[in-house]
RNA sequence: GCCUCCAUUGUCUAGAGGCCUAGGACGCCGCCCUCUCAAGGCGGAAACAUGGGUUCGAAUCCCAUUGGGGGUGCCA
């Protein structure tokens, strides 16, 4: 049996889309399990697309992912060079033998006059289809524009009667009438080939077994297959994959906001989570299993289980994990990857991180979001005295009118200002006071947070603040309590 | 328009003729825990697009309809 490659062949256009992510994913994850080799090829055929630095993209994103490619423009490998403007000398003499056996031809219409022709044929409401002109001119005719270095391309020559099918492994068998096939263009006026002729030579070339790419080449498969039956070569097995999708009608684009990998990266999203979940989007173990690491999913992954119809890209269930693979991390990591979080609300107060990060850790979803969640810290919010009513504590405005002025004096004289002491001190005054837990607690939060929800309760926020801030905000409480 | 693919709760999905009074997860709702919010625990509501077949029996097979995706480039 041969050793199985599939390939990444991703267009140096500018970021990583998700769904090229998970494209990847899926071609690294089956070369793995199958003890395979992944390829990563860069289709630079459109000169005029080309971003500069966008190559630099593709690797970097595929190394934080843990897809590490086994050959590629970088890191070489028997097959190369693996930058397809590189390999540009190599595809017109296969376009030319293609031509000698007569299964493509060349074609000297003019881009303008297709253009043209094609506009018109859409004003009618039909469709264009290239007709062959050229099919039709002679030898000698053919040899003089050559000579006469007349601009021209070369077109596949398409069967025009009967069905082209094939067997793709998600979508099953898939068959196409051969009347809809276009003669589409091999190699371009200006000599570089089209992504579908260089496709089709280098996955050949570069001993592709396995093509696994999205789904809008579906329909363009059978063209592919007229290739490798030209050059009499062996068609690898197709995969086609589902697109990943924003909602029921469009697909995840950059239109919509975030569909680039750095989007989510900069977000504060783990990229662990990330590949975990966009591994579930079109795939599933057949287990309840959801957690993976990269290693799991190589174990479990199966080509056989990709799915055949699209599927939404659920923000707020990758916010979900994303919160899983936070609360699971080290407690040190967090804190490290935290830090600039906090730091944008809190930088030169003097607050005690590690303790922070612990409160915030199960608290975090995703990065982003906890500068709003610890912005209190830095700054009293102004709020209306309304909220230190909670019926379930038995706490209104009356209650703290009564019980912060009771507080004062307390937490004035606690010895050192550490979170045991603020309980312990606390705790045993409140009985004494004849109060309940939550009649000076949920008095004593409010006041010192100016917020109904915080991330830990009134002991570690008092702890967090100093005791001076602490003391100053009950203040504020009292003045706005008319006290 | 033409070609083609797809169709299970709001979402990701399990399901390959009887195991399905349809399972899991996110989200949602409720309860517990609790000084709030999270986290955690427990419970609940929520789906086989429609219509025809085939079959003793259909979410599973076939056809049509509807809805949606993709293709229809000298883009990839």
């Amino acid at each position: 049996m041969t050793q199985v490659r599939t390939r990444f062949a991703p267009s140096p256009t500018g970021f990583m889309h998700l769904g090229g992510v998970r494209t990847a994913l899926y071609n690294y994850l089956f070369a793995k399990k199958m003890g395979g080799k992944f390829i990563l090829r860069i289709e630079d055929t459109d000169q005029e697309r080309f971003v500069e630095g966008a190559t630099e993209v593709i690797y970097d994103t595929l190394k934080a992912c843990g897809m590490n490619w086994d050959e590629g423009p970088d890191v070489g490998g028997d097959y190369g060079p693996y930058v397809q403007s590189e390999r540009k000398s190599l595809y017109l003499p296969y376009a030319q033998e293609l031509v000698k056996k007569g299964a493509a031809y060349y074609c000297f219409c003019t881009k303008e006059e297709l253009d043209e022709r094609r506009s018109a044929a859409e004003a009618r409401g039909e469709v264009f289809k290239y007709d062959k002109h050229c099919l039709r001119l002679s030898q000698e005719e053919i040899q003089r524009k050559l000579d006469a270095g007349v601009p021209y391309v070369i077109r596949l020559n398409c069967p025009t009667e009967g069905e082209s099918s094939y067997d793709d492994v998600v979508f099953g068998h898939i068959a196409f009438p051969n009347s809809d096939l276009d003669d589409m263009v091999l190699i371009k006026q200006d000599g570089m080939p089209t992504y579908n002729f260089a496709n089709v030579i280098d996955d050949h070339l570069m001993g592709i077994t396995h093509v696994m790419r999205g789904m809008e080449y579906l329909s363009s498969t059978p063209k592919y297959n007229l290739l490798y039956n030209a050059f009499g070569w062996e068609i690898p097995q197709y995969i086609h994959l589902t697109t990943v999708m924003r909602d029921a009608q469009h697909k995840l684009s950059k239109r919509d906001g975030d569909a680039y990998y750095s989007d989510f990266i900069s977000k504060g999203y783990l990229t662990e989570a990330l590949i975990n979940y966009l591994a579930l989007v079109g795939w599933n173990p057949g287990t309840d299993q959801e957690f993976f690491t990269m290693d799991e999913l190589i174990d479990a992954f199966d080509i056989h289980r990709l799915n055949n119809s699209p599927g939404i890209f659920d923000v707020t269930k990758l916010d979900w994990m994303n919160s899983q693979y936070v609360a699971r991390m080290d407690a040190d990591k967090y804190l490290e990857m935290a830090k600039p979080w906090f730091d944008r609300e809190l930088a030169g107060k003097n607050i005690d991180y590690r303790r922070l990060a612990e409160l915030m850790q199960s608290r975090t979803d995703i990065f982003s979001r906890i500068p709003e969640k610890i912005r209190f810290l830095a700054e009293l919010p102004d709020y209306d005295t309304a909220i230190f009513f909670n019926k379930k504590q038995k706490s209104d405005e009356s209650v703290a009118r009564e019980v912060l002025p009771l507080l004062l004096p307390v937490l004035e004289g606690i010895g050192e200002w550490t979170e045991q002491n603020i309980h312990d001190t606390v705790m045993v005054a409140i009985p004494t006071w004849g109060k309940k837990n939550g009649q000076v607690l949920w008095p004593m939060r409010i006041a010192i947070s100016g917020q109904e929800s915080t991330p830990g309760g009134a002991f570690e926020i008092a702890y967090l603040l100093g005791r001076e801030e602490t003391l100053r905000r009950i203040g504020v409480a009292l003045e706005k309590l008319g006290r």
